[in-house]
DNA sequence: TAGGGTAGGTCTCACATAGAGACTTTAGAG
DNA sequence: CTCTAAAGTCTCTATGTGAGACCTACCCTA
């Protein structure tokens, strides 16, 4: 278990108001968010983990996307530069997208988080319980 | 530097066929984004690391949130046990929020992916430029 | 005693984003 | 001669988000 204090610190100061009125510093956090804080990227990113996959096993791959959507993410992680694309000249076409080393850089730190989600959603699972099981005790106002 | 394979490993396995079509199992990646994946839960917790703060606070802090989105955001987290909220009894009463123990633990696999954001935000942003300046010559169809 | 400020919200309306699903082109299979 | 598949694009509708007015209760000042 490493030490967050660094990441935090770096963050807070980013946040102090004197940064915020004068321009913009370079925010690690925002620049996470970014990159994959949409609805689709993380799971993009991870399902193109194991192996490269073509548009349509991605679509299978992950049923509740759109197509739109599939597009949109897809086209967005290549500007990134965390995928690449690639087209074969069959008939027709297919395409093939892949994880590039910035991608596959990014591996790491999801698998952190993800094994945080797998420790811990028991513990979030029951709090959700809890809070919509009394929902009038706590006046909001 | 930690070894992302048995994250991937667990999220592949959720992913095959037969896993989607019989019965949900359960995916540590949905889990994942279904609590922090949304626009501002990130930043949110964060905010919240160095200290407890309060409304409006976390209103100045993060200055491009609508007090509605706040309030969303925040009873989100509270629902999911992130963080709690105290009400004192001043007149107007005021309110404070602060990491819960589960919202603490997610600091670190959180810190993870800033440092990493941190070390590669110049390559992502020089594979934008790149992008961004050949749009044309990679038809897409 | 009227007016203004503060705190933590809620409410409504307008706009931006996302999803569903039809449509496209080219070629091979039956 | 029709059907299917690939990798998208397009349009229409539904949902999400933001801006900002409003609310309640109290304190302070004039």
């Amino acid at each position: 278990m490493s030490d967050a204090s660094s990441a935090i610190e770096r963050f807070s100061r980013y946040q102090s108001d004197d940064a915020q009125s004068v321009e913009p510093v370079h925010c690690p956090v925002r620049d996470v968010l970014d990159c994959i804080g949409d609805k689709w990227s993380i799971l993009m990113i991870m399902t193109l983990a194991t192996r490269p996959r073509r548009f349509s096993e991605l679509h299978r791959a992950i049923r509740d996307i759109s197509k739109r959507m599939l597009t949109q993410t897809l086209r967005d992680l290549e500007r990134d530069g965390l995928i690449t694309r690639h087209v074969f000249p069959t008939k027709p076409p297919s395409v093939e997208y892949c994880l590039s080393p910035l991608g596959q850089s990014l591996l790491d730190p999801m698998a952190s988080l993800i094994d945080w989600a797998d420790r811990r959603y028991s513990d979030i699972h029951a709090a959700r319980v809890r809070f919509d099981r009394a929902p009038c005790d706590v006046p909001r106002q």
